[in-house]
RNA sequence: GGGCGCGUAGCUCAGCGGGAGAGCACCCGCCUUACAAGCGGGAGGUCGCUGGUUCGAUCCCAGCCGCGCCCACCA
């Protein structure tokens, strides 16, 4: 097998090929070279799309609109695999509205990335020996913001390298001017409107990260834990508890049991001895009690469990905090300054020590939570942080997809979305970090508290602060898809350009950003949703459907493959796997094919070019059959393809267009076209003309997923600009052919029939077989011999011809070849034993089925009729297998 | 604990009431004048198991087995 590069010798094989073997013109073009070469194509054509300002969105048009706003990726980040298919998937849908004449903007953008940034400079500063609290707030945010303008969003690079039709005229960031001013009016509104409040709360708190942290920041693991039992209190006033965590009970203010308990019963509103304290707290009746859990009886520690403040609330306990912010012991005794993890053994320690430890279950495992940052195991703490209160605008945000102004595809996915909103805690916007959006409250001397708005000047004087912490960032986050469009000014952009048309991003974030985005856009939009459709995609995994993770080693890098493989071929990997929902797996064997699949298309339009195929002109009358049904092809391959982008179904596009490409006009219509280019004349002429119009329509249904080849090869075949701005083909109904179908349909089946004979008796693509053909026009193929001939290999037979076997063909074809003894009838015989068995069975199941009185009365009446033509199809292969194997035995028995 | 989804060819998946499909991998043959990153041919599956509905089930229903994901304040 020769080696890639090393290729045959053939002359005139490797040089460009600017004549044309079957009519000596000389291609119109510049010559393509014989392989395409991803990398100098991809950085020519991105630089002349941005130059040409083709992204570049005119809110002023008059052409409707079509938005995407991006999900906006973390300034920290890089593009990952999960980015490579999200923006695939988006730069396809608008880059085809673009072409449908669309005023198509794609709106690109950065989050600030609160906790995350701040990571990353707090690890530079640690390099150094430093803290951020040796710089102090201002210089540890301008450090930030150093490190944007030198490191951050090399995403926005990487983009570029991919191919992304974003208008980075438009580009935002969720702490610049605009998208500040967008934050503050917000919080001004919200807290005017009592939805955004103040107050002491258990919250969730990362120990490490030093802030408080959301819901939805909280990943929950099952850990192996201990569940201790404990006996509280003496003789009869005592009652066993069960817990896991053993070092919050120094915090215990109540015992509570269920209300129900009769077990219990006589101790509720008695008072036992907490141990190791020498408190004395109370037993309460609480009906969140679970009695068939552990005792029935839970130690209370409202201040480091957030069901127990509740309990608290409920029967006036007070909180008591022994935990501070670090998770380190504060209450006063033995076990302070110890850390949490360290102070439960030894507290189990000093009761068992006191006898009280009754029994010690291990391991336990329940779920604990995680800081989805730093891997922490979060600590409930009882804090003063800033909510919004989201019952109205979750119930709004439900509203709107339950009434069907928003569509969640894949819909499935709809019942998520609901469960979700339909039962949202208050969301904790405070974070106890120095990057982000401060808040814009001010205490005063005297206790105020002064909300200020965007336009105000917060209070002066001595005393007057400003609050300390800053906001989460997907509070901004949230505002994007109008804060990027200027909101709250009443912008051209906003008017044109707002809602958005989808929103597409991985059903991972579903609630994270897509939730919030529904209940900001509804509030400050006066009721208008963000967007009409969100479309999710699934996760990007390896080949083995496994997630991607650094330990498993399976973590793919997309811009390796861009420069390996080129952009094109990493865009189609991703989106040939992109349906609704579905997760897409990848790997670098199905890179290489579609880097494959981009050269073959290469390779088709380099053939066409150097044949003569042009797009001038309106398409020829007299048209044949070959050329009538690759053209009729294209007309529902157009069609299937309009239908699956609608339904946001790429991996279906995909599909389509590769089976279209790579069988219909590669392996077939590019084969029968060579003859008919050869012989010359008015039908070649035709023929150049078919072959320029369904090679530039195909380029261009394929552009926006692979805009970099087909751009190249658009332009080398129309002479036209770019195919960035050529109008989307539109299915001409007018070219469907049934009746070329089925005569294209026969063709391939007589020349497959061949080509299996000639393979199956070893007889090599380069021996010459004459042939004799008869009963072509009964296959209604009539005028194709001379195509059958070229594409079988088969020669007129000549003086001497002596047909050695024969070939019978569904439709009454036959052929009867001169192979001189090559044959091997045994082998052949053989074959064409198999056969009959399975037309036999076919036969059989078909005829079963016709004597089934319930079948047809029951059944409607084309499946009945279907039957009736399957039967007869089979009888027919039954009888032209008798007659070959009676040919074959009258022949002779090669040695 | 609640919810959702999936088990179809060696792998990854499509099909979802009437003839088992694709890509890759595999086998055989080929430098056939666009492409060896290619061309032609081929093999490979009791459609997880058990019942039910139906004239007919990979497809609908029920149960079971196996797997995955999401949500969750049972200590």
């Amino acid at each position: 097998m020769p080696e890639p590069g090393r290729r045959s010798g053939r002359p005139g094989h490797v040089a460009d090929a600017t004549g044309d073997p079957y009519t000596g013109r000389v291609s119109q073009t510049p010559s393509l070279p014989p392989v395409y070469q991803p990398a100098e194509v991809e950085q020519r054509r991105y630089a002349g799309w941005i130059e040409a300002g083709y992204f570049t969105a005119d809110a002023a048009s008059d052409k409707p609109p079509y938005t995407i706003v991006i999900p906006l990726p973390n300034v920290t980040g890089s593009l990952h695999t999960g980015h490579a298919l999200d923006h695939t998937i988006q730069d396809a849908l608008i880059r085809r509205k673009r072409m449908q004449g669309y005023e198509a903007l794609w709106m690109p953008g950065l989050d600030h990335a609160g906790i995350a940034t701040q990571n990353v400079v707090e690890r530079q500063l640690a390099a150094e020996g430093l803290s951020r609290h040796d710089l102090g707030r201002e210089k540890f945010v301008a450090r930030v913001w150093q490190w944007k303008a030198e490191s951050g969003g090399m995403i926005t690079h990487q983009m570029r390298r991919l191919g992304d039709s974003v208008d980075w005229s438009r580009e935002a960031f969720t702490m610049d001017e605009p998208r500040t001013r967008a934050v503050r009016t917000i919080f001004k509104r919200l807290y005017d409107d009592g939805l955004i409040y103040r107050a002491e709360r258990i919250i969730n708190w990362c120990p490490r990260c030093l802030t408080a942290l959301s819901d939805i920041e909280v990943d929950h693991s099952d850990d192996e834990g201990e569940l201790v039992y404990i006996r509280y209190g003496e003789g009869e006033r005592s009652v066993v508890v069960a817990t896991t965590r053993a070092e919050t009970m120094l915090g215990d203010t109540a015992v509570a049991v269920h209300p129900d308990d009769d077990r219990y019963r006589h101790l509720v509103g008695v008072e036992v001895e907490l141990p190791l304290t020498g408190r004395r707290i109370p037993v309460v009746a609480d009906a969140h009690v679970d009695p068939e859990f552990g005792t029935g009886a839970v130690k209370v520690t409202p201040a480091h469990d957030p069901n127990d403040f509740e309990i608290g609330q409920r029967h006036g306990l007070p909180s008591l905090t022994v935990l501070d912010e670090r998770g380190v012991v504060t209450a006063h005794g033995p076990f302070q300054g110890l850390d949490r993890f360290e102070a439960r053994p030894a507290i189990v320690a000093a009761l068992r020590e006191q006898g009280r430890i009754v029994k010690e279950v291990r391991p336990y495992v329940h779920a604990v939570g995680h800081c989805s940052r730093c891997h922490t195991t979060v600590e409930p703490r009882l804090s003063l942080q800033w909510f919004v209160r989201t019952a109205p605008l979750a119930k709004a945000a439900g509203d709107a997809v339950r009434d069907g102004r928003v569509r969640i595809v894949p819909e499935e996915m709809t019942k998520r979305y609901f469960d979700w909103v339909d039962n949202m805690h208050d969301w904790c916007i405070s974070r106890q970090l120095w990057w982000g959006h401060r808040i814009p409250v001010w205490y005063g001397p005297d206790g105020e508290m002064v909300c200020v708005g965007p336009d105000e000047e917060p209070p002066a004087g001595p005393g007057w602060r400003q609050d300390e912490d800053v906001l989460d960032t997907w509070f901004s986050s949230a505002l994007w898809p109008f804060s990027t469009l200027g909101w709250p000014e009443d912008t051209p952009d906003l008017r044109k350009f707002y809602p958005t048309s989808v929103l597409v991003t991985g059903y991972d974030i579903l609630f994270f950003w897509v939730a919030r985005m529904m209940m900001f856009g509804l509030y400050a939009m006066d009721g208008v949703p963000p967007f009409h459709v969100v479309a999710l995609h699934g996760m990007v995994r390896d080949k083995h459907g496994k997630k991607m993770s650094k330990s498993f080693g399976n973590v793919v890098d997309p811009m390796d493959w861009i420069e390996r493989y080129g952009a094109d071929a990493t865009r189609w990997t991703m989106a040939r796997g992109a349906n609704p929902g579905a997760d897409v797996p990848v790997s670098e064997e199905w890179c290489a094919g579609s880097r494959n699949f981009c050269n073959k298309l290469w390779n088709a339009t380099r053939f066409a070019l150097t044949n003569g195929a042009h797009t001038r002109g309106p398409l020829p009358d007299g048209l044949s059959a070959v050329d009538r049904w690759i053209l009729s092809r294209l007309s529902q391959v157009i069609a299937e393809v309009d239908e699956r982008f609608e339904a946001y179904e790429l991996a279906r596009v995909c599909d389509v267009l590769y089976h279209f490409a790579w069988d219909d006009v590669c392996d077939w219509y590019l084969e029968l076209a060579k003859p008919v280019l050869a012989a010359g004349g008015p039908a070649a002429e035709r023929v150049r003309r078919v072959l320029g119009e369904v090679l530039d329509q195909l380029l261009r249904l394929l552009h926006p997923i692979i805009p970099f080849v087909t751009d190249e090869l658009w332009t080398a075949l129309t002479g036209g600009e770019s195919v960035v701005i050529a109008p989307w083909p539109v299915p001409d109904r007018s070219r469907r052919d049934e009746a070329a179908e089925a005569e294209v349909a026969a063709l391939q089946k007589v020349v497959t029939e061949i080509r299996r004979f000639r393979a199956d008796q070893g007889l090599r693509p380069s021996q010459r077989v004459a042939a004799r053909l008869s009963g072509l026009a009964g296959a209604g193929i009539a005028d194709h011999e001379p195509l059958v001939r070229s594409t079988a290999r088969l020669d007129d037979p000549g003086e001497g011809f002596a047909a050695t076997a024969t070939l019978t063909v569904t439709g009454g074809v036959v052929v009867e070849l001169d192979t001189r003894g090559a044959i091997d009838v045994a082998a052949e015989r053989a074959r064409l034993e198999r056969d009959r068995a399975a037309a036999e069975k076919e036969a059989a199941q078909a005829r079963a089925k016709l004597a089934n009185e319930a079948f047809l009365t029951r059944a409607p009446a084309h499946v009945v009729e279907q039957t009736r033509q399957r039967l007869a199809a089979a009888e027919e292969d039954l009888a032209r297998i008798a007659a070959a194997l009676d040919t074959l035995s009258g022949g002779r028995e090669s040695a």
